[in-house]
DNA sequence: TCTTTGCTTGACGTTGACGTAAACGTTAGG
DNA sequence: CCTAACGTTTACGTCAACGTCAAGCAAAGA
């Protein structure tokens, strides 16, 4: 199908401001094609756009990103000695994501923890009157 | 045992500098008491540091994490309404690592494939030979 | 006493990731 | 033809999270 898109498609897709879009074109992260002046991305630019995305959300920097990128781009066409380099950096990446993953699941019990404490102490009716309305309304 | 740190000994147990500690107190996240000028950090203190840290690393801002130490807080001698408030927001909290687990989750697999992917090439031997040195070297 | 070492408080600098505003071209509808 | 709506570049602004001095106090050892 190979589709193209505008600017405006995918800000709403994936609720980001055109100005993060050319940003992003700016540090190299995507490169999308000119029909004149305007840009015209293609199903490649959208799916680094998704990759961007997620590396931002699991905490990657832009430069991180655009390593990442750049590897997925250059294992295919390097040498050995290129190819090589970017599994290490992939496993770099794997491992910083494995511990990051060991975080959250820490976080996500105390939590549960937390919650389940209030429900307790609150089913128990252990919790002080709550103050009134301070005076005159 | 409620033991009592000086800074250098927390720096050096977390790795963070001591700027980043006052900055942390600047900020309302921690309260050591003071012996005359210098700090001294009680195992609360401690405590906080750990979830600020942890905090940081699956990517909370510090602001989200002064309102969760607010909440551990106040969630204890707060009324009814202040501790369901709380317990709403530990929810939302929840909500956002599960979904943070998710994409952690989709980007290992991912690269994990790439990694098999660059192992069956080089297996199959698929890779073009390196390039030699440049020039004169 | 002198010096070193560690702690302190400002205050300004820096970096990353955009936001915002100005000033202008382009295309579709009324 | 006019005007909206959308696009563009360039440049400066901003905010968070510290880093980096500068300048000083305070206790401890030589």
């Amino acid at each position: 199908m190979n589709r193209t898109f505008t600017i405006r498609q995918l800000t709403k897709e994936f609720d980001v401001t055109a100005r993060t879009l050319r940003f992003y074109e700016d540090e190299g992260l995507i490169a999308p094609e000119r029909r004149g002046q305007t840009r015209i991305y293609a199903s490649r630019d959208r799916a680094r756009i998704i990759l961007i995305l997620r590396g931002r959300r699991v905490g990657f920097s832009l430069g991180e990103i655009r390593e990442i990128l750049d590897l997925y781009d250059t294992h295919h066409d390097g040498g050995v000695t290129q190819t090589l380099h970017a599994r290490k950096k992939f496993e770099e990446q794997l491992h910083k994501l494995e511990r990051q993953k060991i975080d959250i699941e820490d976080s996500l019990t105390e939590l549960k923890r937390a919650i389940t404490t209030i429900d307790d102490a609150v089913a128990k009716g252990q919790l002080p009157p709550q103050a009134h309305q301070v005076a005159a309304e």
